[in-house]
DNA sequence: CGCCGAAATGTAAACGGTTACATTCGAGAC
DNA sequence: GTCTCGAATGTAACCGTTTACATTTCGGCG
């Protein structure tokens, strides 16, 4: 029975497969197969035959047969939140680029922040994928324990959790730094409009805003509002902090969405950033500098979060788990702009380069 | 030779497969699969058995032995020209939500309409999907048509070629309702800026606006001003509309990028929006309500576009190819807010519910 | 000229499912 | 009790690779 024979026994066209290949070039499969993947030496002449035959005839490896037997998918899973939005789309972006680089593909799903979806959606991951990039700000990852605890490799994204190996922004720090700038410009009473209540971004940038507080001596407590890292609660939340008697004089939205929000709630009110009031972000979406007046926020380089998500789970993948959960944290810059108030001039201040936490960048 | 006996023989912990299963529940694979996929009379009580068992072993079926044998990967690929920004992870989201349903996957990649990096992008997609959606407004579809024509359905997002099934946003008409909304306002020097040459959209969203100067009576021709669907350009062209000696009244961009580029513009030149100036855009992109003054603009339902669109994909997959290339066009609405000058009191016209292509929705 | 060992290639057994076809089972008809 | 026939289940081929192991080839050497 010639490799050829079994051609087109089902379904379909039938596409050429290695068989077809070895047959035409005259030599067997497994010589095919090595070729292709560069393995153990093969004649010179021999490989450009093989070659050579195999793209006359269009041939394509299946994938499938070839994560059947060598049990690798080179896929990798990232699940989000949410797979659009300046952030998360962001991620993607990172990830994409730096797994085509390494021939590795993505799958991606978005959890809306709900436990059984997310189940569901790492349940159908299950064997597609080489690896899991997760991030979970809201759903405690306990919950999900079940799940991640197959020797998937795995890393947490802007979440952290015991033995797991994560990557975070430095939101603490970017926090602090927005803080200690505001307070150079002489504010002291200065609202926080915070994030969801469980999320992991949320409370660190909270922390910052606390500390940086505690040190300028103003009573935290009475300037936090809620809200929801939407234009709408941000909006909402500024109208609540514009009623107060004792206005503040500034507002630090703990995200640029928020932060529109604010913008816009001011504005309807008559009331003029930054003259009246300071209003500064977090993220420095695209539009930040566009807006009126442009935002002052704190920069985080999100496809280098991205990137450095896929290095890990590859370098996890590629060794075999058994090494120890590490943690990396992405420095964020402060971006000065108008709606804080600042002078306005060209500068640039860098810390002793290189492992500077948090940089700050004034511009235009 | 029992059936567990070549349980881990190779590397790796060894997943527990079918063959575990049938062997627990004292059944054979066959069974075990046909239970596992409802297929063909089983027995209620051994279906019941086989459940509990595979349950107990926390046997999850191997994708990739499964796509093998049935020759599906239950995966549809999508390539965009970016992975981020507004619009396209919005279409990822409508697409993933609609997928997720289905059962399916999606692969998705960016091409930065590039054509060799698409062409690689198809290639590494081959055999991983079992369809394609392909939103390519500015590489022409021609050059990838060898990658394209092996048999895989496929449907184009926003942009037409023939013989290929295509899911496109009503750009003509949404542009040209706008253009009448301009005109009812009083409005006829509009200056519009354009997207990119070679752009599908663009060119559609141009095609709407020099129709409508036609019948304004205009000259659209002096008042057409190039620009990249970026903020940045958008900042540009609007600088040179407000050099002209006769200047126009109202600025159309092609995308709500630009529009917001446009406004930063505007305002820095100490214009007043609606004032001296009118200012709309295309897309309504969430800030665009948040923008001083919130921006008039026409809406997309752009997920919807992504749902179609993969509803058109998985109807091709099903039934076989074989049948004709249709054509879908996603309705537009006009939605009137401050930028544009009009009165603003809430109101909603609703042309014969049902299939309406342009609708027109005002709001505060 | 036969022998040796390394290099090159071939053979066939996995990988883990699906499914055509064969077989067994069981209830009702006679 | 036997026969019949559909329902339930089992057997094994097949999907297209990779790769351990077996086999062949071949250049040099004694």
């Amino acid at each position: 029975m010639s490799p050829t024979t079994r051609a087109s026994r089902r379904r379909r066209p039938a596409a050429v497969t290695i068989h077809d290949v070895a047959a035409r070039a005259g030599v067997s499969v497994a010589t095919v197969s090595r070729v292709l993947n560069r393995k153990t030496p093969v004649r010179e002449e021999t490989s450009r035959q093989v070659l050579e035959v195999a793209r006359s005839l269009r041939y394509v490896p299946n994938v499938a047969a070839r994560s059947l037997s060598i049990r690798r998918s080179h896929t990798i899973g990232i699940v989000l939140p949410e797979v659009h939005g300046d952030f998360f789309s962001e991620v993607i972006r990172g990830i994409d680029l730096a797994a085509r680089r390494a021939g590795y593909h993505i799958l991606v799903s978005g959890s809306h922040s709900d436990r059984n979806e997310m189940l569901e959606v790492l349940a159908a991951m299950r064997g597609r994928v080489d690896g899991l990039i997760v991030m979970s700000p809201d759903v405690a990852l306990s919950a999900l324990h079940d799940q991640l605890a197959d020797q998937l490799p795995l890393v947490l994204l802007n979440s952290v959790a015991e033995g797991h190996t994560a990557i975070t922004i430095d939101n603490y720090g970017g926090a602090h730094a927005m803080m200690r700038h505001l307070g150079t410009l002489g504010h002291s009473r200065i609202a926080f409009i915070k994030g969801p209540d469980r999320n992991a971004d949320a409370s660190e940038r909270l922390r910052g805003y606390r500390h940086a507080m505690r040190q300028i001596g103003g009573r935290a407590a009475d300037l936090e509002v809620p809200g929801e890292f939407s234009e709408e609660s941000g909006y909402a939340a500024a109208g609540s902090i514009l009623a107060r008697h004792e206005r503040p004089t500034a507002i630090f939205a703990a995200n640029d969405a928020m932060a529109v929000g604010v913008l816009s709630a001011v504005a309807a009110q008559g009331l003029n950033v930054p003259a009246d009031m300071a209003v500064v972000g977090f993220d420095d979406i695209p539009i930040a500098r566009y807006l009126a007046p442009p935002l002052t926020t704190v920069k985080v380089d999100i496809a280098e979060l991205g990137r450095r998500s896929f290095e890990a789970v590859i370098d996890r993948i590629d060794r075999g788990l058994p090494d120890q959960p590490r943690h990396e944290c992405i420095p964020t810059s402060l971006v000065v702009r108008q709606s804080c108030g600042a002078a306005t001039s060209l500068r640039r201040t860098k810390k002793a380069s290189g492992k500077k936490k948090t940089t700050r960048q004034e511009e235009i």
